[in-house]
DNA sequence: GATGAATGAGGTTTCATTCAT
DNA sequence: GATGAATGAAACCTCATTCAT
């Protein structure tokens, strides 16, 4: 178990990013909330940067983890993939700041970002093996998997922070409420597709 | 027309901003591309925020009348959509810095920010009237358009950004060969569905 | 007579010097007021610090010639001097504005200030001369002419610039009522003394 | 005790503030000045309105203090009122630069100014105070006691700092060798008058 | 004579980082 | 391990002054 205020730090620096974002983030806000030194973040982290860094890329990893265990819970592709867009846009719930993050700053030139697109890109790519293997398996109609990937990661994500975002400050709770619209949503469009027509 | 001098400042604008994001950019930085004195730029814009708020607002604009504008173009939701979907998609890839921007300033918690939100949702809330109407007239399967609306957004847009973040510098031309690749999965996804099994 | 502009110039210099002191005046402010462009304050004036000493200068030029006319009313050295201090309470009562530029701003240390301090000096040496006058004709009881040019100076300036402050933006007729006290008191101070007791 | 940057960022700012004014002090000199980095001015101070507030309420603090003290020295009114003058004059001359700075900075109309007349008033109220004891017990023969707080204060004041001026920077023992004139003339001013004639 | 767009030096303030305790 | 006072580079913004029209 990681030392405990360390834990402190990194809570409060979830909260605080995510609050103001990278570069408003004050590293003094960052003590207090945690309830330490400034100095004893330093002692623990080389940099703001670091500290971030490390933030998002347990962020992500935890994404990732939490999708491919929701994912094997099922055999065949059609339902991991459901599985799998329903653990994400849990996690985006249950864990709003991160994912503000994630897209706040992950869509940036500066080198520190790339470094993060190459985290989520590694997301995306789980997300693309579950396509490949369904269009294998002659159960997905689908040309270009990375495409379609980058696509359902952006509309599952933009939907959650769309309703964060319009539901301000409610609770977990309240937002929960939404998850079975913001599911079936994304089930019609993802998997059946909007058009009643068949001829398109 | 507006002043030589002033569209100058916009253009290095959007290309500073969306190269640094707002805060790691510099007004120095903007009026050496601009090739005007830092003093110029204050003389037209009261502040940097101002000039940031400037940029989006007209960016959002464009994005509002180039959509429409292509939508118009049919008479058939269905065909509205797909207009709609690739007016996004060419925007995006013609004016990518500001894309970059949007995707990546309109999603904080800032005041500034909040008011972008406001302006995108006006631009989703666009997608949506086509959506509705399309459902009226018995051609989409929808139940929640709002939530149907932002998915889409946030699929188009992340395909596009993904994409370029993925082929850094390249020329437009180069992203224009992979324009129908796009298309055709956000029309796969979008309405015709992913799924070849019919009953779900 | 003056260029019209120039007047106008001098005016609104008057008023913004004022109101804000040399440093927080911008000419800018003076322009807008003046109803001019700026380029033509340069037109006329060579910087704002030529404008500036323009200003007081003729302010003290103004405040001497009016306390020397209304001395020589009278031959006799008391009542030139209840004659000046009349003159003082009522010149600084009607160019309120620029009285109190001549305490804030007459009193510091740059060059610039140093130069009013010298006018200023030519003021308190025309109170000089009468009290030089009076003590040779026997009847001041004076030592030291120059302190008590200065101390009467001080006396008749501050007691008029705390009413102003303290009645803010009252109207010139209001201040007039106040007159008389201020000249009462000043009469009495300066004249008879306060002290009843004869044996000090 | 305060901490000791403080003190020395105090002092400094003292003299610098004194030498240039509020306007033109550079935090730059003040911190070189203090011999500390102008960041930690800013960490005592949360800006330059309010390191220089924090100077002016100490220094009329400590004048109010100064005089209330030595007037307690007598019981009868008119001793009250020459120590009071004496403690007054006393100070200026000791405190030569804040001395500068009230009569500089206390005559603007800036909101910071205001607060500052404020406290002055207190201090005049002081005098004023002595006054009303005085006339009720048949000493002063005087009507209106705030205006003839302020002439005193005002007298009192220019007559110090006319002689500071105009000695440039000469030592504090110098000034002090000027100390019984200003006093006498005080004296004969204030209390016995200037006139030898009875019947005014 | 008059204008006002343009300039750039210079000032205040912020804040990540360090280091002696 | 932990602290927080101290630092100074760097950023935003102001505004007196200039000059082409």
């Amino acid at each position: 178990m990681r030392h405990e205020k360390v834990d402190m730090i990194f809570q409060a620096a979830v909260e605080v990013f995510a609050e103001r974002g990278f570069d408003q983030a004050k590293m003094d806000d960052i003590a207090q909330v945690a309830g330490v030194a400034k100095g004893t973040i330093y002692y623990h982290f080389k940099s703001k940067e670091e500290l971030f860094a490390g933030l998002i890329n347990e962020g992500i990893e935890k994404l990732i983890e939490c999708a491919g265990r929701h994912m094997d819970n099922d055999e065949e592709p059609v339902a991991k993939l459901q599985n799998l867009i329903k653990a994400h846009v849990y996690f985006f719930i249950h864990h709003a700041k991160l994912a503000k993050l994630l897209l706040n700053e992950a869509f940036g030139t500066k080198e520190r970002q790339r470094h993060f697109r190459w985290k989520i890109r590694e997301y995306i790519e789980l997300i693309e093996k579950v396509l490949i293997e369904g269009k294998e398996k002659g159960q997905f109609n689908i040309n270009h998997t990375l495409e379609t990937a980058s696509a359902i990661f952006g509309a599952a994500s933009v939907i959650v922070l769309q309703k964060l975002y319009h539901m301000e400050d409610r609770k977990v709770a309240e937002m929960e409420k939404e998850l079975p619209a913001m599911l079936e949503t994304l089930h019609l469009l993802v998997l059946k597709g909007l058009a009643n027509v068949t001829d398109l």
